[in-house]
DNA sequence: GGAACGCTTCGACACCGATCAAATCTCAGC
DNA sequence: GCTGAGATTTGATCGGTGTCGAAGCGTTCC
C-alpha cells in the first residue's frame, strides 16, 4: 500500500483503482446488487441486505456515494440510495461477466440479474428497459404528450425515490386511444394524467397507473410476455417481440 | 474482513467482489492500461509501466492471472502477458466512465484509450476495431480466403503473443485483386500468403504485411483516415466513414 | 560450461481498511 | 418539547495485503 517514489507518474491513470477499491468489498458488492434493478432503498434495508450493522453499512453507503456510484436522497428520516447512473450498471454487468465461474449459480445470478434489467414487473405494470422504451415509443409516435420520458434530476420537484411520479403531466392522444383500442384495451375514458413511475438506473420514466397496468395484461393475455412465478423477471416470447417491434419500433437488442 | 454469520447467505453474489479486489490495486489497474490496446508484454516491461519491483509486479501480475483478467504465455525466458479476453476491456471502459473527473486529464485519458481500441497503427499496418474488421469484411466478402479472422487459442501452434501470425494461411482472390486496384493499389503480384498479425483484445486478426501496409497509406492518401503525431491513435475522418461503409460495409459504431 | 538475464518464490514489515459498540444527530409523531 | 426510530460519527481492534530484498529456477548467449 505504499506510495513511493514511482507516484510521480501521476498522469491521472490511477484513477481507475479508486472505482476498483469501491467494488474489492463484498459487502459494498452486495448493495449495488440489491440496487441493480434500479430500485431505491434506504440504508436500514440496505444493512440487512449485506448483512452487516447500520453503522458499517452507513460507512459502505457513504463511500460509495462520494466515490459517485450511488445517489442518495432523504426522505423524512430514511436516507434512499440508488445507482447513480446507467454507467454503474453497466460496471456491475462487466464484472458479472468475468465473475469467477461457479459451479452453475454463477450463470443463474448472471443471468437473472440482466433479465430484471431488461424486463419486470413494478407492482402491477411494466419496468426495466422494455418498460421505459415502450414509454419512450409511445411519446415518439404521438401517443402520448406531455414530457420526453427523461427523468431530469435538475428540475425534479416532488418526484420520490420511490413510488409514482408527479412532476410531468402525461396524456393519453387521440392516436394514443386508437393504439389501445386496437389493442383491444379499453380505459374508463376520463381524462386524467398518465401515471409513471422513474426507473432509475435509466433515468427514465416508465409507465404506471391504469395505462401501465392495462398494457402489462394485455401483452400478457396475447402471449406477448410470460411472468414467472419466482422473480419479478418478464419474458418477451417471440410472438411478443414481432408485436413490440411492429406496434411500437421497438427493438431489445442485447443492450 | 472478517466473515461473521452473514457469510451464510451464499448465493454466489459476492463473487464479482473478487474481480473488484483485483481492480483496486492502482499499480495492477497500470498493468491493466498498458494492455488495454491489446499487444502482450513481457513481465518487464510491465513492473516498469507499473513503477514496481519485479518482485511486486509478479505477484500483481500472478493475482491478475489466477482472477482471469490476464493470460499468460512462455517465449523462451520470456512471460508474455496480455488481457484473457474482451470482457476485462469492456471492465475497464466501465471503469474509466466512472472513474473521477479529474481536472481535465481524466476525459483525455479516457477519449485515448478508447480511441486506441477503436482504430491505431501496429508496426506500419491498421489495428484495433478497424483493423480487425477490415479484415474480417474482407473475409466474408470474399476478397480474402484461408480463415475466418477469429483467434483460436485452442489451436494455435506457432502464433506468438506478439508480432506476426503464421497459423493460417490467408490468400488474396481474384475479386480481392479487382477491389485493390480499382483502390488504386497495386501491390507485386507474387502470391505469398497474406501476413496478419493478433488483436489480443479482440482475439481476432488484423492485416498485416505489404497488404497491411499498402491500405494503411492508401487510406491515408485518400484521405479516409488521419494520423496523429504523438500516439498510434488513428482518426477516421467523414469521407473515410462514408467509403468504409460503402466498399466494405463496415460502421465502427460507438461500441 | 559459465555468466547474465528474466521471472518467481519466500520472508519480514508496515500500513490500510473493515468491523462493531457506544455516542451523537436528525426527524416524525404524540 | 419529549420520546423513539433511523442514520451517521467516533474510537479501538484486528486481519489482510502491498512492498521489497534475497534467494531459487530456468533460459539464452558467449
Amino acid at each position: 500500500m505504499r506510495q513511493p517514489e514511482s507516484a510521480r507518474r501521476v498522469g491521472g491513470d490511477t484513477d481507475i483503482a479508486v472505482i476498483g477499491a469501491l467494488v474489492a468489498d463484498p459487502r459494498r458488492c452486495r448493495i449495488l446488487l440489491a440496487l441493480d434493478d434500479g430500485r431505491a432503498l434506504p440504508a436500514s434495508r440496505l444493512a440487512a441486505e449485506a448483512g452487516v450493522s447500520p453503522a458499517t453499512a452507513s460507512s459502505h453507503l457513504g463511500k460509495l456515494t462520494e466515490g459517485g456510484l450511488l445517489a442518495v436522497e432523504a426522505r423524512g428520516r430514511h436516507r434512499y440510495y440508488r445507482l447513480a447512473g446507467p454507467a454503474v450498471a453497466h460496471l456491475i454487468e462487466a464484472l458479472q461477466q468475468l465473475a469467477p465461474a461457479l459451479p452453475v449459480r454463477s450463470l443463474r445470478q448472471h443471468t437473472r440479474a440482466r433479465a430484471l434489467r431488461e424486463a419486470r414487473t413494478c407492482y402491477d405494470h411494466l419496468a426495466g428497459r422494455l418498460g421505459v422504451e415502450l414509454m419512450s415509443a409511445m411519446i415518439e409516435r404521438g401517443h402520448l404528450t406531455g414530457g420526453d420520458g427523461v427523468f431530469d434530476l435538475a428540475h425534479a420537484r416532488r418526484d420520490q425515490p420511490t413510488g409514482y411520479g408527479h412532476d410531468v403531466d402525461y396524456t393519453l392522444t387521440e392516436s394514443g386511444a386508437e393504439l389501445l383500442a386496437d389493442l383491444g384495451l379499453h380505459l374508463p375514458a376520463r381524462r386524467r394524467p398518465v401515471r409513471y413511475c422513474i426507473d432509475w438506473s435509466e433515468q427514465r420514466h416508465h409507465l404506471a397507473g391504469a395505462l401501465g397496468r392495462g398494457l402489462l395484461d394485455r401483452f400478457a393475455q396475447a402471449g406477448w410476455i410470460r411472468r414467472t412465478d419466482t422473480t419479478r423477471a418478464i419474458h418477451i416470447t417471440d410472438t411478443g417481440s414481432q408485436g413490440l417491434h411492429d406496434l411500437f419500433g421497438i427493438d431489445l437488442t442485447p443492450s
